[in-house]
DNA sequence: ATTTCTAATCGTAAACATACGATAGATATT
DNA sequence: AATATCTATCGTATGTTTACGATTAGAAAT
């Protein structure tokens, strides 16, 4: 990014979709959600048995999809238990669906 | 990246995923597919027009799009056409329903 | 042949992402 | 109080992305 250029901005719908599937454009992560999918949970500690990254590699991931909001943290002294969070993957879910449903059939002919 | 490790490698359908994911993890390209959408087609000089972005960065974001499978563009000297690609964006859509609907009701509870 | 039009590519600067090891903080256990 | 465990954060190196302007390449029209 060279230019500070004030930021071009688009619709939120359009951001949150951007940033959702910037949070998903990794495989670990996918993994990380699969994984979350079959387990119902689990802790950083896991996944460090389960991929072979750092520990610190790790809970940088579950930050992004906790920022996300994909994922969510429970404290469970000493551990911290991640779980989908499941409201926020439910409209997750929608933004993609509209995304990829969304083609009208009134479409502008622009083309030759 | 620090270590040249070689690289972590996951299920097919994983890397395809994220790879998705990550094309369209940038608003912009999610923009001009909506707009692919609506419009059936569209040329490059369009969507200068429709950003406000210089040209050759549209048709770095094309590429992008172009690479990941989603758009396609057929000449029509001297322009160029590029459309949805149909076939691709259905296993897309697949992918992604994939995703989001695969949480198996047996989850393996490990968790305390 | 020259000009015009469209779009890709090149070169580059700045920002961001991804990995690591080391360190710090918070809570249990001893 | 001291130690052990778990996870986040810091600092850092390297690679990738995003933006730009300038240039190039191809086709059509003059």
């Amino acid at each position: 990014m060279k230019k500070t250029i004030e930021n071009i901005s688009y619709r939120k719908s359009t951001e949150e979709l951007a940033g959702l599937a910037k949070a998903l454009g990794h495989p670990t992560r996918i993994a990380i959600l699969k994984h979350l999918e079959n387990q119902s949970c689990c802790f950083t500690g896991d996944l460090v048995d389960v991929f072979p990254l750092a520990q610190s590699t790790i809970s940088q991931h579950l930050k992004e999809l906790k920022n996300a909001g994909l994922i969510q943290g429970e404290l469970k002294p000493p551990k911290i238990k991640y779980c989908i969070h499941q409201e926020n993957w439910n409209k997750a879910k929608l933004l993609f669906e509209e995304l990829f449903n969304s083609q009208s059939s009134i479409k502008i002919e622009k083309c030759g």
